[in-house]
DNA sequence: TGCTACTATGTTACCGGTAACATCGTTAGG
DNA sequence: CCTAACGATGTTACCGGTAACATAGTAGCA
């Protein structure tokens, strides 16, 4: 195990092995038409001296950079992390690697889109949450890109989103089950589409169960905690009445726990809620939060997979993927007494 | 603005500016050594062209990628999250893109390694909790390299870590000076720095207060929430006597806190419980999280900084920064009773 | 005025790979 | 036995930048 400390290039191992620095590459790429003598003389060069061809100069030769880039609102909040984590094995497990950059408004974005596709860094591109602001509209159209989080629209964009519909459909019908009858629903951003598709699931349920929807039970909120409990603190005080809550994410659904056990209210008791992600501590809440589940991390894994696909296969024709859910019951729900 | 589809090179922009590819390329590099009138006349060139510089084939020239790596166990947990967001935001500050990958366990490790460093893709390595398993032994010693979450040692590595010790010392001296003298101590896995040094920490200050330390009263968990849970449910089942518990991190806290109340204990009232990372729902809990905050955030940014010397100024002594932490108290610990 | 020194710009080679084509020796078929 | 075809290998050019050196023109100074 030589202790390379500077760089062994092709013609390196060509000298080596007395052959031409072709001879070397065809090895390297396993281009089966070099005698097996030939072969193992440069195996053995190779061996010898420790030498890794240089993904740069390859890169370079070739026109590609064998990596992605994967642009996130942010990397900390949990479903953004899986997603990424998803994506960068998948992306390792297909050779390439993956670059990531937080973007948290358009202007950053335009720059890391600068930084990372225009540079020529990148050849794909997976976004996540492209309509929370403008972003969508900065990217180049010449870079295949995978949208997370949004429905199918037109254009060569690919996309994988949760099935978004499906699981206001799933939550609501669940609150129905157990009796409930005045939902209030907390959404997400209405830029958003996931925030958009889980509130006409959510709609379709109550019209299809004979009720009439009632805006002063539909606020939204920013994904965070503290706007769950906002918006809970403003049902409250307008005495509005409600039996559940749909909350479009789990943090929102935490805040608006909180919201109602300060008030006195009880949870499932008085109030059952709903949240979606079933983040890794839901569980351990007070009480243990109801929720959807959605497998983020074969979000990120699908959307790889769709990125592949595009570099690889320009010509195919883009696809839009639909991930499904899954009712996770816990404490946070009961049947509505009386 | 011109729709390049196809990619303009250097040479492109000098014949439509009727210069040589040097000039051109001594424009973009800020080389004060052009005439105005040139200068102007590239600058049209290149606006009129849509021209961008390939990064590709500029790092092949200089022999640079301005790439680092950033090599996590996961990238769902928060610490490790929000680390790594620090270290791409400060890395794109700097010039350089960051590259991820997640590594379970040190093969992984080693073959992301070969993929990143090895391939010359990247020119800068950030470790995160690089004494978890093996794979601090398998980093090339010509790359430069950020440790996260290590003590200093020896060799020609940069470290950032916690002030794990007066951590340590911070929680037990909080805990002590609520009256308790019997404090559990829930410890991350013993392989790693930070669990040894909290430890440290953890046992100065019992010592210090006349106290002498009870083997019984130490577990190890593995940062999880359930391990936190087993490791309470295990001093229960021995009848071990305690008053306060100090979880290495939050997760095992909220674990802890979990087996505490299904065993019909109250916190604060009966058992005080202090966390460590202060994670973003932590005062969201029932009760809420007593705990240490980190600037996970900053250690990101501190260990890209690092890096950026480390790779711009070679000849440089190697540096080891701790990061301070901050008592934050909330209502998981109150004074001891009697 | 002639020569040096400097400024602005061009030419060539190189980074480390790969593609395309050239060459040479051997084997198979007429 | 001669030649076409093929297999193994080498040579050259190129990817898109940058560095090093070359050159031409101009200004400064004896």
């Amino acid at each position: 195990m030589p202790n390379r400390t500077q760089k062994t290039t092709i013609r390196d191992v060509a000298v080596s092995a007395g052959v031409s620095h072709q001879t070397v590459s065809r090895v390297i790429n396993n281009d089966k038409r070099v005698s097996p003598a030939t072969w193992q003389k440069v195996e053995a060069a190779i061996a010898k001296l420790g030498y890794r061809p240089n993904a740069i100069a390859r890169g370079m030769a070739l026109g590609r950079s064998h990596t992605f880039a994967c642009l996130s609102p942010n990397l900390t909040d949990y479903t953004f992390a899986s997603i990424i984590e998803g994506a960068a094995k998948e992306a390792y497990l297909h050779g390439y690697s993956l670059m990531i950059a937080s973007a948290p408004n358009d202007d950053t974005f335009t720059v890391m889109i600068d930084e990372l596709v225009t540079s020529g860094r990148t050849e794909g591109l997976i976004v996540l949450n492209p309509y929370a602001d403008g972003r969508h509209a900065r990217i180049p159209a010449s870079v295949p890109t995978v949208f997370v989080g949004t429905r199918p629209r037109e254009g060569a964009i690919d996309s994988v989103a949760l099935a978004d519909e499906a699981a206001g459909q799933l939550a609501t019908e669940h609150l129905l089950g157990l009796g409930h009858q005045r939902i209030a629903l907390l959404t997400g951003p209405m830029e958003e589409d996931c925030s958009q598709d889980r509130q006409v699931g959510y709609c379709s349920r109550l019209q299809a169960a004979g009720l009439k929807m009632d805006a002063s039970l539909v606020r939204a909120g920013d994904w965070s905690a503290p706007s769950g409990y906002t918006a809970v603190k403003h049902w409250l005080e307008q005495k509005i009445d409600f039996t559940a809550i749909f909350a479009q994410n789990d943090r929102m659904a935490i805040g608006a726990i909180h919201a109602l056990q300060e008030a006195g209210l009880r949870v499932p008791q008085d109030v059952s809620v709903v949240g979606l992600d079933d983040m890794p501590l839901a569980s351990y809440f007070d009480p243990p939060l109801t929720t959807l589940r959605q497998d983020t991390f074969g979000i990120g894994v699908a959307a790889t997979r769709l990125l592949v696909q595009a570099v690889e296969n320009p010509g195919a024709p883009r696809q839009h993927l639909s991930m499904p859910v899954e009712l996770v019951v816990r404490g946070s729900t009961q049947r509505h007494a009386e």
